[in-house]
DNA sequence: AAGCCGGGGAT
DNA sequence: ATCCCAGGCTT
């Protein structure tokens, strides 16, 4: 079962001009357009990155836009996708490229790679699928196909298995006519045919020279160190109202405590270990003002990392017309909050109030 | 090398 | 309920 580069590689392209999605950032594949869709692809399917993209481009529609813009725009666009600090540092790069590459994306390899928030995986995706070099990638569908190609029976994540499939990478993209196509193709294979369950072998066009297949243990690869097991943890969150309707909300400056990430809006809220214990004084003391009439929601379960998360929603009013809290808490209309930066779990508490 | 950072679709 | 996804940065 030979690793023959020149035949994946030309196999890929042809099976890949047949069998290609058409997918929004390949209808026309500049570099911005392809750099926004690979940081929103990172760790993120791409059924669920296809709006925020559409809107992110309308929105930002070059990287000039996207460094003039409010960093808290930014944010807003991307809540609901997960780790921020992608948002941040996509927003920090546009600044880069327009202070240093004079507003043109670099397509120097080594540039490219230099910039905030693209590692070698982004990297290579930008420089093969915007500028047609032969850089390899390798994300977790390209691991996969290539750990079954040649039925790598080490931890995929190990060093001495990340070198050699970096190494396989780069053979089949050095062999290819099209570094673009030939990359995307092998991204594809493993998204739409080497998948992790029930991969379609009798489809696929390496199935001849696949050595996992060979053996029959294709289901058994890639291999992977079993995830840490979960934490449960328990919040209390304060939807506190004022006379006028309007709903605090609250800004951690750096991460901490919470597991949400600093930046975004979020409800006052505590952990919560035992029911028996009224947190109620607690978040008065946090929101800075007395609470009367509260409400108990039912629970939001919400996975976040390897935490399993309760999320209890207290609903309550605050008498009087408040005006001022200290910051950076800020009374907000409820039709505010959409376009708000805030993370997928506080608008799932404020649903559930 | 290991830990940290979200959220959701597929099964 | 579990897996895992077009990763990168920090320690």
């Amino acid at each position: 079962m030979k690793f023959d580069p020149q035949s994946i590689a030309r196999r890929l392209a042809s099976w890949f001009s047949r069998h290609a999605r058409e997918l929004p950032w390949r209808s026309n594949p500049d570099p911005y357009r392809v750099w926004i869709s690979e940081i929103m692809l990172q760790q993120t399917q791409v059924a669920t990155v296809i709006p925020y993209f559409e809107r992110f481009i309308a929105r930002f529609p070059d990287v000039r836009a996207l460094a003039a813009a409010h960093l808290d725009d930014v944010l807003a666009q991307w809540s609901g996708l997960g780790y921020y600090r992608r948002a941040r540092m996509l927003h920090a790069c546009s600044r880069e490229i327009i202070a240093t590459h004079g507003g043109e994306f670099p397509g120097d390899y080594e540039a490219i790679l230099d910039l905030p928030g693209i590692g070698r995986y982004t990297a290579g995706a930008i420089a093969s699928i915007a500028f047609g070099q032969p850089r390899p990638v390798l994300d977790g569908n390209v691991e996969r196909v290539l750990a079954r190609l040649t039925a790598l029976r080490a931890d995929v994540k190990s060093a001495a298995a990340q070198k050699k499939l970096w190494f396989w990478a780069t053979e089949v993209v050095e062999a290819a006519k099209s570094p673009s196509t030939v990359n995307q193709a092998l991204m594809e294979l493993g998204a739409m045919v080497c998948t992790p369950q029930n991969p379609g072998c009798k489809v696929c066009p390496l199935r001849a020279t696949c050595a996992a297949k060979h053996a029959g243990i294709q289901e058994q690869l890639p291999v992977r160190r079993k995830a840490a097991a979960s934490k449960a943890i328990r919040y209390a969150a304060l939807i506190l109202c004022d006379a006028r309707g309007r709903v605090l909300l609250t800004r951690r400056e750096k991460s901490g405590e919470s597991l949400l990430p600093h930046g975004l809006w979020e409800f006052p809220h505590v952990v919560w270990p035992a029911r028996k214990v009224s947190p109620l004084r607690e978040l008065s003391a946090i929101a800075g003002v007395s609470i009367t009439a509260v409400s108990e929601a039912a629970p939001v379960r919400h996975a976040i990392m390897n935490y399993r998360v309760e999320l209890v929603a207290l609903a309550a009013k605050t008498s009087g017309r408040v005006t001022k809290t200290r910051p950076p808490q800020q009374w907000f209309k409820p039709a505010e909050l959409a376009s708000l930066p805030m993370a997928s779990a506080t608008r799932k508490l404020f649903i559930a109030r």
